[in-house]
RNA sequence: GUGGCCAUAGUUCAGUUGGUUAGAACGCCAGGUUGUGGCCCUGGAGGUCGUGGGUUCAAAUCCCACUGGUCACCCCA
């Protein structure tokens, strides 16, 4: 009988774990400075609001949750993104009425069922951000911002921004029958999962990766070349602050992105780093969603980026961080009263900040100082019969392989 | 959900046309120094060869099924 994790989960080993943190500090970090507060959302919700957020129609919805009916019956879902939630709690906890603008962030575990290949896991860990309640297209690059600052303080540069605009209830609708007409000439030819989107979701088809589909809707009318006149200046503003900070982007026509809410900017930030699942980010206004789900409209903007997938660029790029803390020092005991002594030693010392090591194997000399070596220690101090009648002892720097004396009543450490 | 590839010590892998007690490197443990690590040397522990079935005198090796992993498609972080 042999116990595993369920597919497309993942331990965070001890060898790790370190690196998650330095990373995630690093989130924490950036997300300060620009003013954001960390919120906490409970793992699993309603089903309901994911199915009203994300849309029914979309992939998240339609084939990736995991869903199931606790045991008064009641269908929960464990999240499959960041955002739902956050707005439900806002609405929940009528944040809008404490002040005009919320700022919050998040990091943690998502959860989709999805078939696991590189850089996809059915539970991973995303961090976000969400700034509720005002439309102002700073916002917009905020969100772009955010993570490119993150990843910049993590050395990573190999990246790419895309952005678009999706449109308003206002504009998106006629352009919506634009392109269907359009689409329906053609429509014999489209790939099978184009066929369906021709009626659904008439924009994902330009977004479709199918070469075929891709030739076909070459010449097609693009959402950002149709946009209303709010739109039209929403978007030229967004471009115009990233060009004031000298950001590189694309415009990309033909980017939709798999969620429904979306309203005006939508983004994608990718990295060549990265094999076939390469998006580090994603983002983008969504203007509607709030009332949609029962709140007091209110204009909204936010992104989501895959932490396992900026794992995978830094090991791709070979930045080595070194995040693991290493002992300041080891006691090597030579007998039973010596080992007793340095577990109290160290004890006291570690109720002080100091990372302080003993044997707790009954080991041979040999073997204590070869594992010193191995936790990397700082210095050594052999403690014996001698030692404790002296009450001295050598300390014995590991890197330099000096000793020096020291009391045992009093050890202070060189720097 | 569909498809390709893979499955042998803790890890990375070898295993000759099926043929005796399945090997290496690294790691781990111990010793070489009756109280001092790294390098080196010696020894040791560790494997129901993913699981189940089949072919055969004989299977890690050939066949089938299952399970798991991995990569890709769709889509996304």
């Amino acid at each position: 009988m042999k116990f595993r994790t369920i597919k497309g989960t993942k331990d965070i080993l001890p060898g790790e774990s370190a690196l998650w943190q330095y990373v995630e500090s690093a989130v924490r970090r950036v997300m300060q400075s620009f003013n954001y507060q960390e919120i906490r959302t409970p793992a699993f919700e309603q089903t309901g609001l994911f199915a009203r957020s994300i849309g029914e129609l979309t992939d998240i919805v339609s084939k990736e949750m995991y869903t199931f009916l606790d045991r008064s019956e009641e269908s929960v879902t464990l999240r499959p993104e960041g955002t739902a939630a956050t707005l439900r709690a806002f609405i929940q906890n009528n944040l809008g009425e404490q002040s005009p603008l919320t700022k919050v962030y998040y990091i943690g575990p998502m959860f989709r069922q999805e078939r696991p290949q590189a850089g996809r896991l059915r539970q991973f860990h995303q961090f976000g951000a969400e700034a509720l309640g005002a439309s102002s297209p700073q916002l917009d690059v905020e969100m772009m911002v955010l993570p490119l600052e993150i990843y910049k303080q993590l050395g990573i540069d190999r990246f790419s921004l895309k952005i678009n605009s999706v449109g308003c209830e206002k504009c998106r609708p006629a352009y919506k029958q634009l392109l269907q007409t359009e689409l329906r000439k053609v429509f014999t030819q489209l790939s099978h999962d184009s066929q369906v989107r021709v009626e659904q979701n008439p924009l994902r088809v330009l977004d479709s990766k199918d070469e075929k589909d891709r030739e076909l809707t070459a010449g097609m009318p693009l959402m950002n070349n149709h946009l209303c006149d709010e739109c039209a200046v929403h978007f030229a503003s967004v471009q115009s602050l990233l060009d004031a900070l000298e950001l590189t982007y694309e415009v990309d026509g033909r980017l939709v992105r798999g969620l429904d809410y979306y309203t005006k900017t939508a983004f994608e930030i990718t990295s060549t780093a990265l094999g076939s699942q390469d998006a580090l980010a994603g983002g983008g206004r969504y203007d509607l969603l709030m009332e949609e789900l029962g709140g007091k409209q209110t204009p909204g903007v936010g992104f989501a980026a895959g932490l396992e997938r900026l794992l995978m660029v830094l090991a791709k790029l070979e930045k080595n961080i070194t995040a693991s803390s290493v002992p300041v020092i080891y006691f090597v005991g030579l007998d039973e009263p010596s080992r007793i002594w340095a577990f109290l030693k160290s004890n006291e010392l570690r109720r002080q900040g100091i990372c302080a090591e003993v044997d707790y194997l009954g080991r041979s000399v040999k073997s204590q100082m070869r594992e010193a070596n191995r936790m990397q220690a700082r210095f050594v101090i052999v403690v014996g019969e001698q030692e404790l009648k002296t009450k001295t002892a050598r300390l014995k720097n590991m890197q330099t392989g000096e000793e020096t004396a020291v009391s045992l009543d009093h050890i202070t450490f060189p720097s």
